[in-house]
DNA sequence: GCCAAGATTGTTAGCGGTATCAATGCCGCA
DNA sequence: TGCGGCATTGATACCGCTAACAATCTTGGC
């Protein structure tokens, strides 16, 4: 055995702590307490070991130490189309908080939006010794999936306002569409039309909630929502169903990129933007500064939820299922007024 | 042990290898035959395995296996922030890809770009036992930092034209940049701005290369160029730099969101597009057919990019450092004529 | 009916760490 | 000078799985 680790064929073989061991003149035990407990070692012996590991680029063996002690420092994110720059930033955000405690992150997304997909996730990622999950996923099928997994898992969930008896960090949706919805109002418009995110988001769902309780509380007329899939493009095509409109004078959009649509639908009608038709979307994308015209929207810090939702984890890592507790973090999103949207003339 | 085993503290505990076996009445290597390769084990022995495996919810320990196999199923992916939408994408379609074999993806982004970072960041992820690393970080640090990586790692590379020893997946940048500005002289323009990206990324430098060809080619004059950082408010700025330059009649962007920017500015100043001025971006973004007006753009198909990365990454996987041979997997981009470019008058 | 070859299953020995407890060295104090 | 007690370090036994080889069972051919 030990003829063979020193011989040639094993010129390139990675060191293993036995090797650090035996060229710091101490036992394996040692260098495993150097590395995880230093002060527990006499500094001259500390020094000797440290030297050891720089000369050979000793790094220790994951696979081993997850056998034993059972955590691996790595933190799994079930995510729907990371494509999209809600769930980028977020994703983003947890990968940043992560980095800075030394957690990696394995990242799963999903192709369809259902229980079945939710759980399938989960299970890919459990199979590979995750110390917790995070769930970008805020959509209703999220909730199905995950109401029957072992409670003993540590799982946060991000935007799902759903009865969860998981730690949830998200925005205030319905806040943020209060806010939006508000501000047209405020601007002298009647009422105010909707171009809602697709069927079962529960983001979506929110900011439906927060137009309509809006509208409600000053007792103006509910137009009926027109529902779009986040998309650019179906903001476009809602748009160029209500662009003739003669009575339509203010638009809440789902998102940035349906209001980008949207303002295309309205360019190519005719209909001047904020002069004769004022629009809000929903998220402040880096662009939306620059659309024509510069679009009034709600700013959702993404990085800030991911951030928050890696401390959630790491609170839930640290004391297991506090029962009945459901710790949330809500962040109040803000409106940022730009130039899309104007007085009612 | 035994008793401890079955006794009431473990009810929770997860059933491993040993428990399944002894429930079908066989050894814990059948069980293991039968996860690995079932066709060694009989029919009705399989049978009973999978049951026991059915009714204990057993999953295989990952870290254990690894340990022994030195395979983890995990694949790492370095990449420089992944909110652009190039990067996500990219990730994304390597995800998929990924998935269809089993792999899961850890991910690690990079918040400096120079050498130590990928260091760092590759470190992060081979502490993790992954069986591979993609890197999608199309910047000249990569370059450097991956030059005195350890051979038998298996790498691949995503974007950067550089010379490195690994395979490599990429777009011909420079390619699509020659179509963009043999498109703009097509449509009668004298010469092409070029709004570039920022400098040391590999991606910008190709795209400045093409757009230098092909103006030579013709025998144009070369104005010089503008350097923003992919955002569009980069392209705002220099846009505003030469909005009113009645010389100005073509602009070719290094990125659609720097001719989201550059649209901004002309707008802002007057200039009419295509009227006055006609603008090429690259990328093609989902939003982009819906910019004011929409744009014409050099198409990437980021999923693509990713999916070939992968195979890549298992071509290598499978066959360990074909010593010299550096794959490569280089994709046509497509010129998107939309609206923003139109003859010179 | 008997035997070799092939098919199936079991036994053993780690993979590379760490928890646990034992062993040793060292100090001050009575 | 002798001893308790703390600080260090070491020895041992696994963590849960699979490679390699051994043992046993089938099967077909003669």
């Amino acid at each position: 055995m030990e003829e063979i680790r020193s011989g040639r064929t094993a010129e390139r073989r990675p060191a293993v702590m036995d090797d650090v061991a035996e060229l710091a003149g101490v036992s394996a035990m040692t260098v495993s307490r150097v590395l995880n407990s230093p002060e527990k070692v006499r500094p001259a012996t500390r020094a000797r070991v440290l030297a050891a590991v720089r000369e050979l680029d000793y790094r220790p063996n994951l696979a081993a130490r997850v056998l034993v002690t059972g955590r691996s420092g790595v933190l799994g994110v079930v995510s729907f189309d990371t494509t999209l720059y809600g769930p980028a930033s977020t994703l983003y955000g947890i990968e940043r908080a992560a980095r800075e405690h030394d957690y990696v992150i394995s990242i799963v997304s999903l192709s369809a939006l259902n229980r079945k997909s939710i759980g399938e996730g989960v299970d890919r990622l459990r199979g590979q010794n995750v110390d917790g999950i995070i769930i970008v996923a805020p959509h209703e099928s999220a909730a199905e999936g995950l109401r029957d997994l072992p409670p003993e898992l540590p799982i946060v969930v991000v935007g799902a306002a759903e009865d969860l008896p998981f730690p949830l960090a998200s925005v205030d949706h319905q806040a943020g569409a209060v806010r939006a919805t508000r501000h047209l109002l405020s601007l002298g418009h009647e009422t105010v039309r909707h171009l809602a995110g697709p069927a079962n988001w529960v983001d979506a769902h929110a900011r439906v909630t927060g137009w309509h309780e809006a509208l409600t509380a000053e007792g103006r007329e509910i137009p009926e929502i027109l529902i779009g899939d986040w998309s650019a493009q179906s903001g476009y095509q809602l748009g160029k169903l209500i662009a003739r409109d003669p009575e339509l004078t203010a638009v809440f959009a789902a998102n940035d990129a349906m209001a980008l649509g949207l303002l295309r639908a309205l360019r190519e009608a005719g209909r001047g933007v904020p002069g004769e038709v004022s629009v809000v979307g929903f998220d402040d994308v880096p662009e939306s500064p620059y659309f024509s015209p510069p679009l009034t929207t709600v700013r959702q810090n993404f990085g800030d939820i991911g951030h928050r939702a890696f401390k959630l984890m790491l609170d839930r890592i640290g004391s297991p299922a506090a029962d009945g507790a459901r710790p949330r973090r809500i962040i109040e999103p803000e409106l940022v007024v730009r130039e899309s949207t104007g007085i009612r003339r």
